[in-house]
DNA sequence: ACCTGAACACCGTTCAAGT
DNA sequence: ACCTGAACACCGTTCAAGT
């Protein structure tokens, strides 16, 4: 049996999913778990807590993710489009929660936990990025420059999908046309150590 | 004498700059203005409309300062990263306005007059963007195509600096240095027509 | 036309108890 | 240790009046 704790977090996420961040109030959070409005108190310090709790789970599943598709066989440059495609999806079928992890913080949900957890998922995703670069696929510019540069590029993209601003623009049929694009625009037109 | 309406508008604005999302709260923009605590319901059918007035008020100037930048004398690769700067400079400034205009929707600030601005912003920014193509700085895809995904890029490195996983990571000064290497990346190697 | 005051149904959070 | 019930100070929004 999952502990009180456990099964808040649990709420709050799909709460999350339900209604975004509006429906996460703490007493539909209490319902949901059949405990009194204020009982969450007792696990949490409030309501920032308990999303940043929701974030670490979501952050530790995202890096999980993300090397498992580098642990498995193929190409590097597809693992990549594997990898943006994992990032898409997840923001297409949790958008209030791909918020609270990458979108601009209204209500600052940081902590070193979560600094660290957003660190590592990173991480995860940049290997990926280098193994590109080691197969050519990418050029050798800085990794950290180039791992960070095309994530900002998907969560733009995804950004802008969300708002409806994408499809009507470039013709593309979804965000991995986009990051196909992109990806042959700075891909190394020859492999010069070939 | 400016109306009542504005005066709202402009203490929507205002409490973002100070506070946030969570300082506008009806009461407090009324209070700003010196009428009653339900006064703004005369003028505007909700919080989600006063926003909205606010956005389409910063849409257009964004869009007038992209204008302004584009009819300057210069190249255009110095044009396009003077575009960058002006909307990394307003995420600056007005953090929470800039995310009423480009990050996700929490609570969805949306209408047709608000699309239409949207639309008119990037199209001044594509503008510069089609400038740079013609003057053999940028590969020539299709025009909509880069523009989108040069703006994804600046908005994702912006979100990335305001949470601050930009400078720790990259050894970017700043988002400026950022897309100086995007642009690098990117650039035609060599002019072709040349 | 434009504004006010009272009121309603919510919130997050705190406090004093209960077992 | 873990939970409950009452309470406080807020919200957005609505309604019935006022000028």
């Amino acid at each position: 049996m999952k502990s009180t704790g456990d099964r808040l977090v649990a709420a709050a996420a799909w709460l999350l999913d339900q209604g975004g961040q509006p429906a996460v109030t703490m007493r539909a959070v209490a319902t949901a778990v059949d405990v009194s409005h204020n009982a969450p108190y007792k696990h949490f310090a409030g309501r920032t807590d308990l999303l940043a709790a929701v974030a670490l789970l979501d952050y530790q599943a995202l890096a999980e993710r993300w090397r498992a598709i580098r642990d498995a066989v193929g190409e590097p440059r597809q693992q990549l489009l594997d990898a943006f495609e994992a990032i898409v999806a997840f923001s297409q079928a949790h958008p209030a929660r791909y918020r609270l992890l990458f979108g601009t913080p209204d209500v600052a949900v940081r902590s070193d936990a979560l600094d660290d957890a957003a660190e590592t998922a990173l991480h995860a995703f940049t290997d990926i990025v280098i193994d590109c670069q080691r197969a050519g696929a990418l050029p050798s510019s800085p990794s950290h420059n180039l791992g960070i540069m095309l994530f900002a590029t998907v969560h733009g993209l995804i950004d802008a999908d969300a708002s409806g601003r994408l499809r009507s623009r470039t013709g593309w049929a979804d965000i991995r046309a986009g990051m196909g694009f992109v990806l042959d625009l700075i891909a190394q037109p020859s492999d010069p150590d070939a």
